[in-house]
DNA sequence: ATATTATATAAACATAATCGAATATAATCA
DNA sequence: TGATTATATTCGATTATGTTTATATAATAT
């Protein structure tokens, strides 16, 4: 893959905040369109093209579809991922997703957890 | 400055050959425009956009416009350097214009050594 | 002064990227 | 089966980006 690729694909906004929360968990798509307030359809395609430059990959289970940071990509450009890492922690406002994805997640309001606990009622 | 306007400004191959090409030694923008093989308005475009994200600085020397990696974003983006180098050497791609700019270096094309020359006849 | 050279910028065009709304698909649930 | 839910994809509008040609600017040379 073309180098440029690469950076052309780190470079939206909405796509560094999507690699930003995907730090510490798989999400799948609802919880990202939670967390960051954005289109069902726009995080679907972010995450695509993420996925087309091998910087996520994806699991399905039942209905939903969990996207996690491509351990491959993260082993071999080492380099990149620390100096990413790096930057996140310094910004605010990526510090504000995290803070959002940790109040979504302490108040259980995963897809998945609702959904269960829907079925329980 | 936002980490993905950074990343937009390495989005573009043609940028990414110029920084390859900058990595050795500060260059002109016609010499750019030689090695790369790429128009005049063009190779100033990309400059002036990767001047713009602070990637690259510039000084003036009489008609000449001699532009640099810029020190500064080295000195607090080194991993990010590395990372570039690592990648930039195992391009085959880039590796033709390394060749091509010590070519053009060795037979005495540089926009001001011509300049230089033409002035002795 | 005039011509030449290097660079930047403007104008015009083509291509690509982003977005929201709507639709399609596939899985699950009742 | 029919309804619901999660995701992907298409459509159309908008904006951004990259490219070439032409022009403007600024420095140098004659």
């Amino acid at each position: 893959m073309l180098l440029s690729e690469l950076f052309k694909a780190l470079g939206d906004d909405n796509r560094i905040r999507i690699l930003n929360i995907l730090r510490y968990d798989e999400l799948c798509v609802c919880d990202i369109e939670e967390i960051l307030q954005i289109t069902q359809s726009n995080a679907s395609r972010h995450l695509n093209k993420l996925k087309n430059t091998e910087l996520i990959t994806f699991r399905k289970k039942s209905q939903w579809v969990y996207y996690r940071l491509n351990e491959k990509f993260i082993n071999e450009n080492q380099l990149l991922i620390v100096y990413l890492e790096e930057k996140f922690n310094k910004s605010k406002q990526l510090a504000k997703d995290i803070n959002s994805m940790r109040e979504y997640k302490e108040k259980g309001l995963g897809c998945e957890v609702l959904a269960q606990k829907a079925l329980k009622i």
